[in-house]
DNA sequence: GCCGTTTTCGGCCCGACTGTTTTCAGTCG
């Protein structure tokens, strides 16, 4: 039985609430079992797989005492220490945890009550029996409204949708005289694929108005926390607003401080202990006689710290800070030079609404002609359409030759029409159960390039996944795979493979891994993406847009690329006109 | 409990907000 990364967290995260609960050891035991329990979220492998390779110790954060209690988790499902040190707090004191304001202390004195269940809780708070039983009402108001929120909390929004919703929040900041700039940060600035909450910084010489004013934004349907320099609230769409104000003079400092990561800003502020700094959203405070030295910029508040400013995409904690160190001192490596949107040429992954009898995924909403003629709005240089094909349940193989000759004679003639642009023929195919394709390879012979991808039976096994992508990439047609994981972001997780045998395979094949960029895809993952790199894989990014519209999600692919760490060099798809041919062997 | 180009001992990120604390504990980001 596999004890999921999350799992393990929450257990870490017990045993550190338990620890304050009752009193055992210090603070930096507790803090030790919160950072183990971050650093086994944050682990892009599945720690108890690390484990049975004996590599356990490639967790960070995760030393000789807690590594022996996962091992005995792995081997009994159980740990006798956390069993002792859990004994006698009731269940739900670790229920409560998840409550946003209940923290241990909290959750134990809610316990002492009698209470026995969330349920309970919510009860004792209408009827005002916990109010009866001691508890103020302000803190009974500030439950009810905890649980409200674990109620709402949505699940996290895709970026595209962030970025809307961000755009608008800016646009009414900027309309207050005393909002000198604005920008939304977080991990929205970051580009993650999901977003929680959405953050945004406020530059302003009077920061308590800016406050007021956005408190009073409309949509808002609560304050959650006001000061003079911050605000949370929660609009009625049910998202949640994080506000922080700061002085011109100091905002580079604010900027950094609220873009994160927070693992990156931790490790900064250690590494600044360790040069006689100390860090906050206001600057770079001297130990030795506690003068704030203000920087107004991001550059130079890391310039302060002796290194160059890592793009906030990168900024995880996952070797940005040791690269932008040496970067500053001219040593190698230093920081990669991040592919960027602009660097884009073509797109090899769209659907037109090309006649097609039982189309197996829906076909898209426009014509090729439409599709060209967007492509070169977007100034790219090529445009791949890769529509999917008729299947073999409702085809018989004669008929898909034809099908794919017709289109194929269709895109030759539309380009015999366009100079401006160079219009590829592709299709995109299924890679069935068994791993072949979903058409003859006597079809595929017309084709420019060819995108495999899976689109049934996600949830096999790791070795049946592994095995049908390894048979798409030793398949001589195939050029591109699709959306390699398989996720779909707030639906459905990505599928379980070896990847290092995967991304080997592509790099000895010379084929392509594709960075889809269709929101709720954004696959290739980002952590996958900078292991393919290692390995030496190419990437393309594509949008797999099914309507014109779409074509523009581009840069949310770039996004991942980006915090993969991949550079110009590495996506196929930024290359000139004679590499990229050269590539396809067009 | 973890960790190491000043350390295998002695440190461990920083600050805001809330509540009822008259100087601080708890919680959060």
């Amino acid at each position: 039985m596999e004890i999921s990364n999350s799992r393990i967290a929450k257990i870490l995260r017990d045993v550190a609430a338990s620890y304050i609960i009752k009193n055992i050891g210090n603070i930096f035991q507790v803090r030790a079992y919160e950072n183990a329990a971050d650093s086994v979220e944050h682990s892009t492998t599945e720690v108890q797989d690390l484990w049975e390779e004996g590599r356990l110790e490639e967790i960070p954060a995760l030393g000789e005492k807690i590594r022996s209690y996962l091992d005995e988790l792995f081997k009994t499902g159980k740990v006798s220490h956390f069993a002792e040190i859990k004994k006698d707090i009731p269940e739900v004191v670790f229920e409560l945890l998840d409550i946003p304001g209940i923290g241990p202390k909290l959750a134990q004195k809610i316990a002492d009550l009698g209470i026995k269940s969330i349920e309970d809780l919510e009860i004792q708070i209408k009827t005002g029996s916990l109010v009866q039983k001691g508890f103020s009402a302000k803190l009974a108001q500030n439950i009810m409204e905890g649980l409200r929120e674990v109620k709402n909390r949505g699940k996290r929004m895709l970026l595209p949708y962030a970025f809307v919703q961000a755009e608008k929040v800016v646009a009414y900041l900027k309309q207050s005289q005393d909002v000198i700039d604005v920008h939304p940060l977080g991990s929205l600035r970051r580009m993650v694929a999901t977003v929680g909450d959405l953050d945004f910084s406020v530059s302003s010489n009077n920061n308590e108005k800016v406050v007021d004013y956005f408190c009073k934004m409309p949509g808002v349907s609560r304050v959650l926390d006001k000061g003079s320099y911050k605000a949370t609230v929660a609009l009625k769409s049910g998202i949640q607003l994080d506000l922080l104000v700061g002085e011109p003079n100091s905002y580079g400092a604010l900027l950094q401080h609220f873009t994160g990561s927070k693992s990156h800003n931790i490790k900064l502020r250690e590494l600044a202990n360790q040069m006689g700094y100390s860090l906050s959203e206001y600057g770079v405070k001297r130990v030795e006689d506690g003068k704030i030295i203000q920087t107004k910029t991001e550059d130079e508040f890391y310039k302060l710290l002796g290194m160059r400013t890592p793009l906030p995409e990168i900024r995880e904690d996952t070797g940005e800070i040791e690269a932008a160190l040496r970067q500053a001192q001219g040593k190698l490596p230093g920081l990669p030079k991040l592919v960027e949107s602009k660097n884009i040429k073509g797109d090899l992954h769209l659907h037109s609404n090309f006649p097609i009898k039982s189309p197996s995924h829906g076909p898209g909403g426009d014509t090729i002609e439409d599709i060209v003629k967007k492509a070169r709005a977007l100034n790219y240089e090529f445009v791949g359409i890769a529509d999917h094909s008729p299947g073999f349940s409702t085809n018989s193989p004669q008929e898909i030759i034809k099908w794919v000759k017709e289109r194929t004679n269709f895109i030759r003639e539309l380009q015999k029409r366009t100079k401006s642009i160079r219009i590829l023929n592709g299709l995109e195919i299924d890679i069935l159960g068994n791993g072949s394709l979903s058409i003859p390879d006597e079809a595929l012979v017309y084709l420019d390039y060819c995108i495999a991808g899976i689109h049934s039976g996600h949830r096999g096994t790791k070795e049946i996944i592994t095995k049908r992508l390894l048979n798409a990439l030793n398949n001589p047609y195939v050029d591109i795979v699709s959306h390699p994981t398989n996720r779909l972001l707030n639906e459905r997780d990505s599928s379980d493979a070896d990847w290092p045998q995967i991304f080997q395979a592509a790099a000895k094949n010379n084929k392509l891994l594709e960075i889809n960029a269709f929101p709720n895809r954004l696959d290739l993952r980002d952590d996958l993406v900078r292991l393919a790199l290692k390995s030496g894989v190419k990437l393309v990014v594509n949008t797999d847009a099914h309507q014109i519209e779409q074509m523009g999600n581009m840069l949310f692919g770039v996004a991942q690329a980006r915090r993969g760490w991949a550079t110009a060099k590495d996506i196929v798809n930024t290359w000139d006109w004679k590499n990229f041919a050269k590539w396809f062997n067009m």
